[in-house]
DNA sequence: ATCCCGGGTTGCGTAAAACGCGAAATAGTT
DNA sequence: AACTATTTCGCGTTTTACGCAACCCGGGAT
């Protein structure tokens, strides 16, 4: 018997549904059912009495409920007595762009490392967008990310900040920069002569995407990069006018180098959060970052 | 987490051993080495101070094997709670021999069919040689069986009773008879004349075999039988000597068709008991099954 | 020294468990 | 009658656990 049959037989005994329940555990209800299949089948009785309309807890399922509340509460206070006494070891390997890793992970590391000295962090940089598939290939405990459109079932994601998505230009005197400088919505510029730098692939290449798509914008690319930090960069050179989270231009040392270009329509902005793999939050240390990141970033965004 | 990990873990607090665990276990040695991994790793903390020599348990693995204790006992007494609360239910699937279900099951099933009259037994009969075989593809949950010389690790066996293996004679007058009559020793028989009649396959062929290598016999086989009581309704009619359980021959009809040889040198005896697929006996049903047949045959043979 | 030996860990291939998807079954609803 | 909501079941796929064997490492014994 493991305690996750005890949860996702907690939360049926509350909802007293199937269907619920899976989607509040964020899985199918299939395995739901199996899951408290499985359990009654262990425990020889029926715990839960079906209908067809309704569900309802039998005596046993009734006095099970209780049993699992009780151990649940149990293993839960375990591990926060064992998190808590400090001596937390293990390591979480980390990875996030070079931005990321100065913004984001800087103030929660810091927390972190102090309140956990003994867990061994391994910080791993590269584009951002390669996050999410680092994550998937075990190659990395936790990703700083942007949210995805659609998160991988079995990837847990925890959102830390918000940061406008926003086009960039030049702000030396340059051709790009007369081409756009005076524009304040899409219809405003040619986009057929306007070089563009773009992400080759990410979170944020598919907002862009979606972003022209919804406005009709057919543009010149002059560009794929990988990571918002080179594309900042080439357009502090001139190169063209590019896409990037407001975060990572403030961050970088080019924040006086380009210049945002204020259009009417704006992109959506980049929900940035931690991702990892759902079922390693059952290891301590990775949980115990988790909690940190969420704490540091107010809990709730 | 899961009760299963549990358990390991306290045996190896216990023995501070790991291979003597696993023994116990009935378990690899990797198994139990990663088990505790795995747990070290969702607590974030060594629970056991390995170096090479000794063994020893750390602080939070004093306090872990407090919480596996209390966890275990709970989860046990929860189980015994709602299984001698009556209404036990699911099913059962046995395997045996014809003559098993007369003599080895009979007296387990009447006290159990009281016990738990919810619960549905289906019995299956053939020969016992299969047993093993159809616990291994799950095809019953429970078989009796001799027990084999090694026992697939998966599978656990309970002992209930021994029954002598011996070589039968029938008693008409007729030429086996002449043969084999007065004999007192291996010594004493004219192996290459004398009509065998053994069982195909299973635990019995298996003594025999080795017990005819010892003793250097080189046997002419008149008959490869399936199932004991065919060989030693064989026997009855004359055909030949046979080996057979004593258990077998006395709850056929046969006894006073054959009489048994009276050798110096006398065949293992055979161990008769119940196999069945180690993890099943997470089933309640199962285990009550188990437990009733413990109590019956008085728990420790 | 060198070679085994006891004892735990690790890589790898395989077997079992769990899962998700979609079909089926069955009430209640429109 | 068609439609919706809800649970279970069969099937193919993914993930996890296991056993085997190789390996590593200290301690004697030769």
């Amino acid at each position: 018997m493991e305690t996750r049959a005890l949860q996702v037989f907690l939360s049926v005994a509350e909802t007293l549904n199937f269907s619920r329940s899976a989607e509040q555990l964020h899985m199918s209800v299939s395995a739901v059912s199996r899951t408290v299949g499985r359990l009654e089948d262990q425990l020889g009785q029926p715990l839960l009495e079906r209908d067809r309309r309704r569900v309802r807890l039998t005596g046993a399922g009734r006095e099970f409920r209780e049993y699992a509340r009780h151990t649940l509460a149990e293993w839960q206070q375990l591990r926060r007595r064992l998190g808590s006494e400090g001596e937390l070891s293990g390591e979480v390997s980390l990875y996030c762009s070079v931005t990321a890793s100065y913004s984001v992970l800087a103030p929660l590391l810091e927390t972190f490392r102090i309140r956990y000295p003994a867990v061994e962090i391994m910080l791993h940089t590269g584009d951002q967008a390669d996050g999410i598939d680092r994550i998937l290939n075990a190659q990395d405990d936790v990703a700083v990310s942007g949210r995805p459109s659609q998160l991988p079932s079995r990837v847990a994601f925890l959102p830390l900040l918000e940061s406008p998505l926003r086009l960039w230009r030049p702000t030396a005197e340059c051709a790009v920069r007369e081409q756009v400088q005076s524009a304040r919505s899409v219809a405003d510029i040619d986009w057929a002569n306007l070089p563009l730098i773009v992400p080759e692939r990410g979170v944020t290449k598919d907002l862009l995407d979606s972003w022209m798509a919804l406005h009709g914008v057919r543009p010149k690319i002059y560009a794929q990069v990988a990571g918002h930090e080179a594309i900042v960069a080439m357009v502090g050179l001139g190169l063209g006018v590019g896409v990037a989270p407001q975060l990572v231009v403030e961050a970088g040392g080019m924040s006086d180098r380009v210049a945002a270009l204020d259009l009417q329509e704006a992109l959506d902005p980049l929900s940035i959060g931690l991702c990892c793999l759902a079922r390693r939050l059952s290891s301590l240390p990775l949980q115990a970052f988790w909690d940190v990141a969420g704490q540091t970033y107010g809990e709730a965004v």
